[in-house]
DNA sequence: AAGCACACCTGCTAGC
DNA sequence: TGCTAGCAGGTGTGCT
């Protein structure tokens, strides 16, 4: 599923192959797709805006347009932005396409989306970085900001709950998903059942350079794309960093430091995977 | 008031 | 073989 790595090599995708470009024609299908706003009002502040920058947040990307309003979308689950064209009419539409922004050369952006939990809107509230007041409660995000910590600690001292919980937080850290916050509690050899307050400073220290290393290696990677294939790049390209996992999706087989069997349990509500010889 | 469960969806898969 | 229950997960909401 689509978390700060994939989001962000998405990002790179648009800063390539659509800014500078201007919006001719907006054409939405999908009714979920747009909850915030009505849909004439997204079509009407698209229309006729020239694409100025490609922006991420989390998991956010944030297009930016001449008019200093920004388009906002999250892929959530299963979302993908698909760049077609030119021409764009001799690429046939696939099942779930709930968007489509067309542009001047006749080229086109595809929002496709099969369980509709995506969500585009535009805003032009943003605060003084730019960043949509909308997305306000976010933390920071580890490739932009960079982890502070010292802040880490102090938040994690706060909080009563595991460090799974505490990871997928998006008030925490924007951008974590349920994937990376298991490959980083592994390279951190913690186990992501532990409850924050235990975390000593030398732990949470590793963690922090965990998380980093870790998304880090997964942009370069171009992102993970799982066996359900939902998660591809704006040409369609799946990702490469999935062959890298060391946890996620590998119950059962071998750890690749000690060779003992991952497991797998619930915590907050997900699927969690580790290797119980490795983290403590 | 923080932390948790649940709803929102569709498609795939494990199990009968 | 064919059906169905269960699962997958990001985030907003509502309850405790």
């Amino acid at each position: 599923m689509p978390e700060l790595p994939e989001v962000e090599t998405v990002r790179r995708g648009l800063e390539a192959l659509v800014v500078g470009k201007r919006i001719d024609d907006v054409v939405v299908t999908g009714l979920r797709s747009v909850r915030r706003q009505s849909i004439a009002d997204l079509v009407v502040s698209l229309a006729g805006r020239t694409v100025s920058i490609a922006g991420r947040r989390g998991k956010y990307l944030l297009i930016g347009l001449d008019n200093a309003a920004t388009l906002v979308v999250h892929l959530r689950m299963s979302g993908q932005l698909l760049f077609v064209g030119p021409p764009r009419n001799e690429v046939a539409l696939v099942a779930h396409t709930h968007a489509r922004i067309a542009f001047d050369d006749d080229s086109e952006l595809r929002f496709v989306d099969q369980r509709t939990f995506g969500e585009l809107f535009v805003t032009a509230d943003l605060d003084p970085r730019g960043v949509p007041v909308a997305l306000s409660r976010l933390g920071a995000d580890p490739l932009v900001d960079g982890i502070d910590p010292s802040r880490l600690a102090q938040l994690a001292s706060a909080r009563r709950t595991t460090l799974k919980a505490f990871l997928l937080d998006q008030a925490v850290l924007a951008g974590i998903g349920n994937m990376y916050a298991d490959e980083a509690c592994f390279r951190a050899r913690i186990l992501p059942t532990r409850m924050t307050g235990t975390l000593r400073r030398s732990e949470l220290d590793r963690l922090v350079r965990s998380v980093g290393s870790v998304l880090d290696d997964a942009v370069r990677g171009g992102g993970s794309t799982l066996r359900d294939a939902r998660y591809v790049d704006l040409l369609g390209a799946p990702g490469r960093f999935q062959e890298h996992h060391c946890v996620y999706g590998r119950e059962g087989e071998p750890c690749v430091a000690c060779g003992r069997p991952i497991r797998r349990v619930r915590v907050a509500g997900r699927s969690t995977h580790f290797c119980p010889s490795c983290q403590r």
